[in-house]
DNA sequence: ACTTTACCCTGTAAGC
DNA sequence: TGCTTACAGGGTAAAG
């Protein structure tokens, strides 16, 4: 289920990828619905002969800025990967879409960059210059300087609804999925319950140490992958991300805590599995 | 305007 | 062993 470390992770790798500048030369769609807005006759058109001039990631969506004022979007959501790799994917029942990209210094090499998801939940855009986009609706960027305390404050401490639904809430900060709203409510002692208006200061302040840390931390790690099943987690090259065993509370159920071995603890919240320490971030939720 | 629920999907694991 | 069922979950749309 990649999240912001591990899109990034993906985008950085795209980036080492011999791609900028380069042409698409064809298009292929596996599966008609992965394309967000069904307009299969005139997609691989539009895209053929665009060139690459950046690849980037605003949350958890990985941005091709094409030549011609064009954008492609890639969600991954739950399972989706991307691979380079040599030629057209082959018997693969997982392969959804593919884009064949011609080099300048070597036309005959042929380059495929191939979106695969076997739960098909992953969707592709392809946006018009100025026409509405999904990342018109993220909100802050929780590892730029725009994730301020007081930005925090603002968005949570207006706010009823239990501080884990806010903090999935892609509206509010844009990246953070299931896995790090866990660590993160860890690190920073607070119950995934807490109303986000029952928020002091100083549980903001934590709040937000606590994001960007276990961001930070499982960036470097290159992502988390869970370590079973094909809709796991793994970078372009095909490499796992190694965050799995720096995890404190997600999937660790009955397992002691790391800070006090109080053992983690699972309930339901918006309607996710959500891991907490009972005693590290326990008596918190009625607030005051 | 806000909050909750249903839905999209299929690989995996648990249950019989 | 083989079949059936429950579960996982990001995001959006519909319903409350």
């Amino acid at each position: 289920m990649p999240e912001l470390p591990e899109v990034e992770t993906i985008v950085r790798d795209l980036n080492e990828a011999d791609l900028i500048g380069q042409t698409i030369a064809e298009t292929r769609v596996l599966w008609a619905k992965t394309l967000a807005f069904p307009d299969l006759r005139t997609f691989a058109a539009k895209l053929k002969g665009r060139v690459i001039e950046t690849m980037a990631r605003r949350g958890k969506y990985i941005v091709f800025s094409l030549s011609g004022g064009y954008t492609v979007l890639i969600h991954l959501r739950m399972t989706g990967r991307l691979s380079l790799d040599r030629d057209w994917p082959r018997a693969d029942a997982h392969a959804r879409m593919a884009w064949r990209v011609r080099r300048k210094k070597n036309p005959a090499e042929s380059l495929v960059l191939c979106f695969r998801d076997p739960r098909k939940f992953g969707r592709v855009w392809l946006l018009d210059s100025g026409e509405p986009s999904p990342l018109d609706k993220l909100g802050v960027e929780p590892l730029s300087a725009a994730l301020t305390v007081s930005c925090l404050s603002r968005a949570l401490g207006a706010r009823g609804a239990a501080v884990k639904t806010l903090l999935l809430d892609q509206t509010i900060i844009a990246g953070l999925g299931n896995i790090y709203v866990d660590e993160a409510l860890w690190h920073a002692g607070l119950h995934p319950l807490r109303p986000g208006r029952s928020l002091k200061p100083d549980d903001i302040r934590r709040l937000r140490n606590a994001i960007r840390h276990v961001l930070q931390r499982a960036l470097r790690a290159g992502g988390t992958s869970l370590g079973t099943g094909r809709g796991n987690f793994y970078g372009l090259r095909g490499q796992p991300g190694r965050h799995l065993a720096r995890l404190k509370v997600y999937r660790r159920t009955s397992q002691p805590c790391p800070r006090c071995a109080t053992p983690v603890e699972r309930i339901v919240v918006a309607q996710r599995g959500t891991h907490l320490c009972p005693r590290c971030q326990e008596g918190r939720k009625a607030g005051s």
